[in-house]
DNA sequence: ATATTCAGTCAACACTTGTGTACTGAAAGA
DNA sequence: TCTTTCAGTACACAAGTGTTGACTGAATAT
């Protein structure tokens, strides 16, 4: 308050802790405290998803994945760093395991919608409303896979990008299973499932970097991602493989 | 004076660099050297645009900008450190800065794109050929645009948004002159660029992730791309607006 | 000719970082 | 029961970080 004589500092980069942390030394807190059985195996598990969730957390005040270090993880998780390497012998190996966590709620997603017995022309809303839902329900890990798509680590990239793969793979199954889109190749389905896919996950991002209380521009996203899912399945059912 | 407690904590980013880095000493190897006219103010606009080169060159590995140092982009334009602060307050102005630089080629492009005589059949075909080499020749800029896009700083992904947006803009009203699309709103067409220009940058990310010479693995992701295009416009030509 | 400006340097600061080694103590195995 | 296993801890280290303040010397301004 008073003490800022100082030039007005910029406000730095993501950083924003919160924390004054002066501890200067590491503090563990969930190292081994009261609650619940403590059989070693679950104990290790539930360590384990602390520091992906401390990882996640860390990234939901717009920082990225690559920026995180690896001190700052284990702090949020309540665990000394040597720990660190009880779980994962790696950032990278952490990110790896975040991204397949997140690839099988995204199956379950698309599980979801794939029940859907709602009229076609109801199908592009129906299905939109279900993945709204879902971007809420599983926010930090949609803003983990989307932002880190072309995040800093090749190898998480890769991971991405096959998880992305195969889920337009099996979106592109259901289409064919529901015969929407009949006459059309599976490799152009499968073109589209991808064009679809990125749609999505920009319009995640796009979501995610609005906070969360404006609902009038939530509205506006969410009618445009709508409006453009539209605009490619238009095209879709006017598209003629070449024989 | 100055009472010399500095509560600034916020410095932090991580550096996974894995390299060994051996050189010790910050080097100095462009900073009063050899050639040309040394006026001041070329000499300070020259060592400015060496730092953001130093910026994107540091990326062009896969890296990304928010993992970048301060003092490796000081090293990497041979400067030192404290050098930076003459030319860009923080590294997000810097960040800033390649934004600015990005939007002005990208503004070029759209440009040369515009003035295509082409027939409507082909223009398509043809935006993406000239999209393509453009790709080439800004590489490291568009790998920044695309990949700062969702990376770890807002102000640099607000501002990216900001670009893009009016990116799509200028393209709407192109169409709107060149009069394809007739009969469509200024509101849906901007919809439709904006679904374009994601489906650009998703282009060109995965396009850089590629190795320059993988001749084969370039081909598919063009025509992919040019695929994926036909359908948006596809359904362009078929979208009514409701009235 | 003289004074001022200011891009770049230098040394130092307080701090964070990843990781190695040795230790602890409760759970699991015998 | 005694022994082994091993998640979590404590401490230490070298190396990197952002930023400060004072200094230098050539290009400018007077």
């Amino acid at each position: 308050m008073a003490t800022s004589v100082h030039p007005k500092k910029r406000a730095k980069r993501g950083n924003r802790s919160g924390r004054a942390s002066k501890a200067k030394s590491d503090s563990p807190s969930a190292g081994r405290s009261s609650d619940g059985p403590r059989s070693r195996a679950v104990q290790k598990k539930r360590t384990r998803s602390a520091l992906m969730e401390a990882a996640l957390r860390l990234m939901s005040t717009g920082r990225s994945y690559t920026s995180l270090s690896l001190r700052e993880i284990t702090r949020g998780a309540g665990v000394v760093p040597t720990s660190f390497y009880r779980h994962f012998p790696d950032l990278d190996e952490l990110g790896l395991a975040l991204v397949e966590e997140t690839g099988l709620t995204l199956r379950r997603l698309l599980r979801e919608a794939r029940r859907a017995d709602v009229p076609p022309i109801r199908i592009i809303a129906h299905s939109v409303e279900i993945y709204h839902q879902y971007i809420r329900e599983h926010r930090l890990h949609i803003l983990f896979m989307a932002s880190e798509r072309w995040g800093g680590s090749p190898l998480i990239r890769r991971s991405i990008r096959y998880e992305t793969q195969h889920f337009a793979t099996e979106m592109a199954q259901d289409l064919r299973e529901l015969n929407l889109l009949p006459g059309l190749s599976m490799a152009t389905l499968q073109m589209i499932c991808g064009l679809v896919v990125n749609t999505m996950l920009n319009a995640a991002s796009d979501f995610l970097d609005v906070p969360p209380d404006q609902f009038q521009v939530e509205e506006e996203l969410t009618e445009n991602f709508v409006r453009q899912l539209r605009v490619i399945f238009l095209g879709a059912t006017q598209w003629k493989d070449k024989v």
